[in-house]
DNA sequence: ACAATATTGCAACTTTGTTGCAAAAACTAT
DNA sequence: ATAGTTTTTGCAACAAAGTTGCAATATTGT
C-alpha cells in the first residue's frame, strides 16, 4: 500500500544522499512504476501541474549527477532517462546494457540482459564510455 | 581551385535528385571541407551570417531525407550531423560505423574503420538500427 | 526567356532550457 | 518540539532552439 511505497523512495533517496522532498519522491515514483525511460516533458506531463518545470529539471540533473539515473542518447533531440541498476555511483555511469527504441511507440527501455560488446578503437583513442542504441520494433508492435 | 569544388559539390546534390541552391552548396561544402561532425549551431557559425535560421534547419532535414547526411545521438541535446559513407539511401541509413565523441575537445568523428559487432536481441524485438557512440579522448587530446 | 515549381527569408510564435533571488521546506542539534 | 542553518522550491525574467505560414525570390525544364 502507499506507506510501503513511501518506504521505498525515502529509503532510495536517503541512500543516494538526498533530501527528502515532494518533487523528488512524485519523480523518484514516476520512475520506480513503469520500465520505460522518460525524457523531460513525459515528466512534466505525468506529475501534473504540481510541479515547477525549473523543478524537474533540477532534479533530474541532480538524479543524474549522484547516480541514480542515467541519460540516454537519441537521435531526436529529447535526452531520456531511466533508473541506474547497480554499479552507478556519483559522477561515474557504468551503463553496460543496450538501449532499445521502438520506431511504433517510441518507448525507450533498457535491454539488462543483453550486454554491449567489446569494441576495439584505433590506435591513439582512449576509450572511456559506450553507448548502443539500437531502434526497430519492440515487442508489443511487432 | 574553386571551380573544381563546384563542380563536385552541384554533382553530388544532383545525384541525390536536389535542386542546386547556395545554401545548399554551402553547407554541404562545409562537410565535406573537414571530417568532424557538425551540430546546427556550428553551421550556423561556420555559414556566416548568410542563410536564415529557418534555411540552415530546412536544408539540414532535407539532407537527412536524401541520405546525404545522418544524424548523430548524443546526450546532451544538440544533435550531430555527418556525411553518408556508402550505402544510405532515401529515407533508409545503413550506419554500419562506430561514432566517436571526444570528452574534452568535443569533437565528433565517424570511425569508419570499426564497425559495429552484431548484437542478439531477446525474442520478440526487430532490429533496424544500431548506433554505437563511445565517448572518451581522441587521437588529439589524448 | 517564360512559366511552373521549389526554395528562401521574414515575422511571429512555441517550446525548451537557464539564472537570480526570495519564500518555503527539510534537516540538525538541542 | 523548536530554533537555527542549509537546501530546495517557485516565480519572474530571460535566452536559446525550433516551427509555421506566407510572400518574394531563385531554380529548373522547355
Amino acid at each position: 500500500m502507499a506507506t510501503t511505497k513511501q518506504y521505498t523512495v525515502n529509503d532510495l533517496l536517503r541512500r543516494f544522499q538526498l533530501n527528502v522532498t515532494d518533487s523528488r519522491k512524485k519523480i523518484l515514483q514516476l520512475f520506480l512504476n513503469q520500465p520505460e525511460a522518460l525524457a523531460h516533458a513525459d515528466i512534466e506531463k505525468k506529475a501534473g501541474v504540481k510541479f515547477d518545470r525549473v523543478t524537474v529539471y533540477r532534479t533530474l540533473q541532480t538524479f543524474v549527477e549522484k547516480g541514480l539515473i542515467h541519460s540516454i542518447p537519441t537521435a531526436d533531440n529529447s535526452i531520456r532517462y531511466a533508473l541506474c541498476k547497480d554499479d552507478c555511483s556519483e559522477g561515474h555511469h557504468h551503463d553496460h546494457h543496450v538501449h532499445f527504441v521502438c520506431d511504433q511507440c517510441e518507448k525507450t527501455a533498457c535491454l539488462d540482459q543483453v550486454s554491449v560488446p567489446e569494441i576495439k578503437l584505433p590506435e591513439g583513442f582512449k576509450k572511456e564510455k559506450v553507448e548502443v542504441v539500437i531502434s526497430g520494433l519492440c515487442k508489443e508492435c511487432s
